[in-house]
DNA sequence: TGCTTATATGTGTAATATACACCTATGTGA
DNA sequence: TCACATAGGTGTATATTACACATATAAGCA
């Protein structure tokens, strides 16, 4: 227990609650209702409430995921600028989607019930801070 | 684009929708509640509804939130059997609790966001499954 | 006694996933 | 010609998780 320079131990901060693979399902949901190229979609994950995509690792699964057949893929040059693969959605996509969306749907049960014992004046769609008060009984 | 024999790029259909660090959060607020020993502890969670808990994981993780002053420990060896550790959480450990408690937070709200675009029909605590007539639409 | 099972707490290490830094290329406008 | 926005990436270190295995105590039982 002496000379302690540990690597900083840390659940990171910036990092929390960050879900495994969270950028697929979402990227699969934006591709089932538009057609568009990776920049783009990039700014509508952004816009979707995820504030940070890295853009490295965001083409990296877009190409991981048409690999996979998940999606495919067509070069667009019509337009100015750099060329643009425009992406969609296939069938095998859309089935990892409804896979997805189930499993999501269980964490979301988990997370309800997080809550509830959290803070049990949690409600759904009416969040109420907790206060002192509710942390009296200490055991 | 010759001889692909790739690593089998699989997002892990078991560990769909499993968030980074999740254990954390439910560790400590089971330990808010109830001060017991991990393997009870385990237990636990598994009936709060995390299906898998690897157990190696898990207590390197109580280990790890001892050696950063979220949760404290001491032996138990009045009752038979091996001994046993028992935790309770500490402030900081509370504290950090709440940090989780609004980045999990945030997340429900994206999960939210997730299921009014992937089925329209969805409203929490009411989820009805999606139809084939809602996906007739199709670009 | 020796064997098995349940309880209880861990370690070692490979596979995955993510963060962070960096690279290439096209077109626009100052 | 230089900066900047767009567009699409690669390399690699770190973080996280999965999977296999190790240790020890006690109870049941043949």
């Amino acid at each position: 227990m002496s000379s302690k320079q540990k690597k900083s131990t840390k659940y990171n901060q910036a990092t929390l609650a960050t879900p495994k693979n969270f950028l697929v399902p979402i990227m699969l949901l934006l591709l089932r209702d538009f057609n568009v190229h990776g920049y783009e979609l990039r700014k509508k994950m952004i816009q979707f409430g995820i504030e940070t995509v890295d853009q490295g690792n965001f083409y990296r699964l877009l190409r991981k995921l048409e690999e996979d057949a998940m999606v495919t893929s067509e070069w667009d040059t019509t337009a100015g600028g750099p060329a643009k693969r425009i992406y969609s959605i296939t069938e095998t996509g859309e089935q990892y989607l409804d896979l997805w969306a189930n499993s999501l749907g269980e964490y979301q049960k988990m997370l309800n019930q997080f809550f509830t014992m959290y803070n049990p004046f949690f409600s759904p769609f009416s969040f109420v801070p907790k206060t002192e008060d509710s942390k009296e009984e200490q055991e």
